[in-house]
DNA sequence: GAAAGCGCGGAAAGCGCTTTCCACCATCGA
DNA sequence: TCGATGGTGGAAAGCGCTTTCCGCGCTTTC
């Protein structure tokens, strides 16, 4: 039924060999008349290579395996579309893969693209900190690699992979000082869940600041949340259930702008004025984020750079060198969902 | 280096052949002795099926390719993420493609699915108003089909593919209705590009609920505009623009949310209340869309379900089986972003 | 009790492509 | 003039898997 490469072949009257070495880039080269009949009866017969079987015949198939927690979620959406753009730029289709950060779907995501012989994989997601959740996924990934596939992180995975590392503590630190600088001393951070490394390492940049102004995070100003909207929410609901009246912090941190939609959501529901009363800070800064009610203070993330850049190592990546590092500064973004507090 | 399957077989001390039937489903039976031991030393083994392998020999590989406008958009997105979830559920991986609302790309796309042989095509993207534009990606898709691949779409696409058709035009009146009974006359429209279906529908549905009004949409309150934040923010200033003071419609309708997203921002920046002085209703219902400021009012697209659903129809397609068409009735959601004119 | 049927394992023929290896021819230097 | 050299085309051997087809040993049927 379709048309192989044995059908040019035949109709340009070349060999086999002559035709793959015309229409699929090798390094050998075919006198210019031999070519050109080949390309003119490709496309005259609407000739499309068998993919599969070229992966086969190479042992690495043209496709470029992405691992994240959502796709639905604007921060993984973006950095997807970019991990899209950068490798159909280099001839490769992406697989995407949503694990819900959950380790099991994740590692069987990697079994499922080490099969498909993709040519990288791109751990979007952040890494586990439980050995026992990343270490099965670490092992699969070390199989993958031992068969010649490469990996590439975004943010710190820890496990020899080049990685595109954005900091996330540093931006935390940065976003707390600027809410100290404008006056705020009590605060209630909403953060991910422990099991994700990217939460505690934003966890600790907030310790960080607070520690350098001699303040501490009492626990019970701390909560822990699924990096979505209704972990932000019901986070906010316990945050005012625990602080009625004026024990309510004046600022929320939340660790992610999903969190914060969520807690803005919840916020708005309750009545709580939003920066009068308490001011509210995500992290991210997604693309929506500047478009909320009200607008949010946030840490921006180069989403798109870290996407682009991911699938730069991924593509440069050479046999035996040592695992290469992008690090990202991250950048404060003041928005009106932050003020000076009322009460100090 | 990689484990094969006759590894396995060697291992277990059986065949090629009953080794796949074992591991790779297959009608035929094998005793539960052997089928044991080929198990358990696949197990043993750590045996990864090669998929290419598999896909050449099947002559269809076990993923299967979406081709949408946006990955980072948050219709797209969650559309995206409903095609995981169901596909994966039946064991295949997804293959997404952004393309821009770009005939070319999305040509190209279809042809770069196709040779990777996916099992199915979901269709997530507007189909195009010109021919030209459509009529090799139907060309396309149809060589597709013909070598045994199935194509759905989502939204119209008029080409006798299985669809999920949500009901466009229809609920652009319904909501248009709706703006009518709080008592406004004068709208502007922003609507998408001319040249996507869904934006023509849409528009096809504002004027038919204009029209039982005895009312007709003036040339200069129509404002075309990519369907982008950008898009909605560069028409939301030209309506500003031309229609200084009182001339300025009591009602904007922006025929996707994030169309709206840029002309509240738009109105933001330039100081002009919603829904105090102009009314302003969206359209998908993203999942944003009730986050923003003001809170949107929309229609409701069941975008999940339309995911769902379009993988259900691709995996359920028969052979020679008419088209299947899932129609899904759209709800207009009020939100605070509108509300009855303050001057009628 | 012979003929027919059935269930199951294995040999082997592909699936469509890449790539090695060999053969050929033309050019080139000595 | 002749072997050496380099460039080019083709034959054929896989890549790892599925599946057809064959044959074996057993049960069923009259």
């Amino acid at each position: 039924m379709a048309v192989t490469l044995g059908d040019v072949a035949r109709h340009a009257g070349v060999s086999l060999a002559t035709a793959s070495r015309v229409l699929n880039g090798s390094a050998r080269t075919v006198t210019d008349e031999l070519s050109a009949r080949v390309r003119s009866s490709a496309r005259e017969l609407g000739y499309l290579p068998n993919a599969p079987a070229q992966a086969l015949a190479r042992a690495s198939s043209a496709t470029i395996g992405v691992l994240l927690h959502d796709v639905a979620d604007p921060y993984f959406g973006t950095i997807a579309r970019a991990v899209w753009d950068a490798s159909s730029q280099a001839g490769l289709l992406s697989l995407v893969a949503s694990t819900d950060a959950d380790p099991e779907r994740e590692l069987h995501a990697v079994r499922m693209l080490h099969a498909q012989r993709v040519r990288a994989i791109v751990l979007a997601g952040s890494a586990y900190t439980d050995p026992a959740a990343a270490g099965p996924i670490d092992e699969a990934l070390a199989g993958y690699r031992a068969q010649g596939g490469v990996v590439t992180a975004i943010t710190d995975h820890g496990s020899g992979y080049d990685t595109v590392s954005p900091a996330n503590r540093a931006g935390a630190a940065e976003l707390v000082r600027a809410l100290l600088g404008m006056g705020h001393r009590r605060f209630a951070v909403v953060g991910g869940p422990g099991r994700l490394r990217v939460a505690q390492e934003r966890l600790a940049g907030v310790r960080d600041a607070l520690a350098e102004a001699g303040l501490t995070l009492p626990q019970e100003c701390l909560f822990e949340a699924d990096f979505s909207r209704e972990g932000g929410r019901s986070a906010a609901a316990g945050l005012l259930d625990g602080h009625p009246g004026e024990l309510l912090p004046t600022a929320v941190l939340a660790l992610s702008d999903i969190l914060a939609v969520g807690v803005l959501a919840e916020f708005r529901d309750r009545g709580i004025d939003v920066p009068g009363r308490v001011s509210v800070a995500g992290f991210d800064d997604v693309p929506l984020a500047a478009d909320l009610a009200p607008p949010l203070t946030t840490v921006r993330m180069p989403l798109e750079l870290m996407g682009r850049e991911a699938v730069r190592l991924a593509l440069a990546a050479a046999p035996g060198a040592a695992p290469q590092v992008v690090a990202l500064p991250l950048e404060v973004v003041l928005r009106a969902s932050t003020a000076a507090p009322a009460r100090p």
